[in-house]
DNA sequence: GCAATTACATACATTGCTGTATGTAACTTG
DNA sequence: CAAGTTACATACAGCAATGTATGTAATTGC
């Protein structure tokens, strides 16, 4: 049967990285969607549509495996966008960051950074793929940021506001029912843009 | 032994209320220091020092126990403090909003907020107590924010603003280990006060 | 002061999750 | 192509949480 020409032949670093790849998606997902408290081996599983044998012969337990899922999250939605260009205004680094902030996997982050705090032993395998999250906003870090708000103690300040009114407005949406916008979200944005333009002005003069 | 006349006799509305407060007390502890994943039946009793067959008597089950546990919260920390004098400045707002919001017990606010999308039932069940949270941010809701930023919708937008900065400050003290302020909260919360004098006194010009 | 009610404790049966042990199929290596 | 390794599934034993059922002590009403 030819028809088999699409079940080939696989090779094992193939398969691993897929099924990977696979629970550490189901995992985010479940985050996403059921929460950390349900979010359980057996949910996962059924959500990769394999069974607890695979999850267990890639990771040793769940914390291994949220590890893993933070890894990827990171990579995906934080590091890989901000290995662009340089910000060209403070304008423009809040539409780069709501970008990403309002994406439904931040609230995997947002349950994580909980469960993390919650769980001490669980803090402790991932304080490291967490303390890279933090690294994200830190102005000390990137150089981006540096360019962009590093010259004034105000412009400073008001970016370490803004980070906070993204989260806020993030928080808003992980916790709204389907992860859906809140009804001032756009003119909170539109107000801090509006802010940001003042502030770096002020601070030019 | 009149050593026993510390152990009078209780009214049973008296046993009844002790119980009750003691149960939702050592719920929202738990909610604070464990999340809402390791806030089980069994874990709230221990904290209360009862056995679970007192918590089965009034209360029908967990979800039965956090509604009464946020309405708890909500009267305490702020439906109670809402009802004093009107705000002398939008300044005077926020640090009084602040001082709500930084309380640990808003840790377990959040931790319900998730677990009510989290599980549709249990949302369905606590959406009452948690929609008197959000009126406590309406200003359609409050006569007192209405008198301080009904005038102008410059101001009403950076009333919105300044609710998600608090609400972001406030995940990142209920995410942080012991529950401990973030560095830069001094600097935001100054920063917000002083953009909401300019705001305001820019909109009365 | 006795029946009825309320408050709380103890015991139990069910369910769901966890980790491990073991089996089998799919690849790889010589 | 056979032996070794890796990938995944199935099966099992232990634990912890849940709700309920039932027992007993404390309070209340007549």
């Amino acid at each position: 049967m030819t028809a088999n020409a699409s079940r080939e032949r696989r090779t094992q670093s193939d398969r691993s990285s897929e099924m990977r790849a696979r629970l550490v998606r189901a995992t985010v997902e479940s985050l996403v969607e059921s929460g950390y408290a349900r979010t359980t081996t057996v949910e996962v599983c059924r959500r990769a549509g394999v069974t607890r044998g695979a999850l267990h012969h890639h990771f040793a337990d769940l914390p291994d495996l949220l590890v893993a899922a933070m890894s990827d999250t990171y990579e995906r939605f934080f590091l890989a966008p901000a290995r662009t260009r340089p910000f060209a205004s403070l304008e423009a680094w809040i539409d780069d960051a709501w970008a990403r902030l309002r994406q439904p996997e931040f609230k995997a982050v947002i349950e994580v950074w909980l469960a993390a705090r919650n769980e001490p032993a669980l803090g402790d395998e991932l304080r490291p793929a967490i303390e890279r999250y933090k690294q994200v906003f830190s102005i000390e870090a990137s150089a981006r940021l540096r360019a962009l708000v590093g010259s004034s103690p105000e412009v400073q300040a008001f970016y370490r506001l803004a980070c906070e009114t993204l989260i806020g407005l993030a928080l808003g949406r992980a916790t709204t029912p389907g992860g859906r916008a809140l009804d001032h979200e756009a003119i909170v944005i539109a107000t801090l843009k509006t802010l940001a333009r003042r502030i770096v002005r002020q601070a030019a003069a």
